[in-house]
DNA sequence: TCTAATTCCGCAAGATTTCCGAAATTCCTG
DNA sequence: CAGGAATTTCGGAAATCTTGCGGAATTAGA
């Protein structure tokens, strides 16, 4: 973990809200040269510090509408490699957490319908040999829904 | 929801996955003209299916080594309104979403140790008048975590 | 099948990023 | 606190990339 200045700092913060503005631009904001800009991206994604640049999809522009979080569990601890190679697999599963609690593991899901959900659900998550409960909540609005954290 | 062919899901998918390859190596991947490759993503901008270009943080990197999930719930309606200008204000929060089930709503927070944890629960969702209770789940370890989906 | 509209393409112009050496700054070490 | 090494910053030139355009090709509708 490096230390980060100020500028670094900014930059990321600019950087997290849009990835794709030109270095002059980053450059005037922050005040420092541009080819520093440049030096400056290029450490903090070679340190590790920016693990990648994404484009952002509208999940609804694209027909995922539902949005669900899924808790599981199962008392045989020999089920979690097979349930994690599932989920990983799964393009409907956009995040699978480890968890403390009455339950193992929390899963982030998007899917078209309630439809698809009760498919993911049989096919990919009751159908793993072992998993005894599960309980799905249903997103009905999201308020805030980032990737920002502060630096 | 405008009508994607197979170029614009093959761009989606790889720009998904890093948004800052150029040009010219979208154009080689999916088999189309520089030019036409440009188009298309300034019309999936144009068109919101593309909604930004975020660079990605690795959170332990920046020292957010503790992730919760939080769930939170209250009787009186008119709690909602105080408790999501808080939410929105607070950079812990990454996620906020209303919930079906016995809560109202789960939230998403990443902090940087259990003490950071606590002053979020005292000071930012506890203080909200009216909040009854919450459930908090530690996060462990995650096994998945992205935004990319399938189109 | 024909026409209109849209999309695709290559290329040139414009913009952006990258690389460089020198100056400035920071960081050790004594 | 001074001196020297290492790192960082900077502007500008070179390399790369993006953009805009007209015409060809393709698609969609009548």
């Amino acid at each position: 973990m490096a230390k980060l200045d100020d500028t670094d700092r900014q930059l990321l913060m600019l950087l997290q809200e849009d990835d794709r503005q030109p270095l002059a631009a980053l450059s005037e904001k922050i005040g420092v040269a541009v080819s520093t800009i440049n030096d400056r991206i290029k450490r903090l994604v070679r340190s590790g510090m920016i693990s990648g640049f994404h484009a952002r999809i509208a999940p609804e522009a694209v027909g995922l509408d539902l949005l669900a979080f899924i808790m599981v569990s199962w008392s045989n601890p020999k089920v979690e490699a097979i349930f994690l190679e599932r989920v990983k697999a799964s393009p409907d599963v956009l995040e699978c957490h480890h968890i403390t609690g009455a339950w193992n593991y929390l899963l982030k899901v998007r899917v078209g319908t309630t439809r698809d959900l009760e498919r993911f659900l049989t096919e990919t998550i009751k159908s793993v040999d072992g998993v005894e409960r599960t309980e799905t909540l249903i997103t009905l609005s999201t308020t805030k829904e980032t990737w920002s954290v502060r630096v």
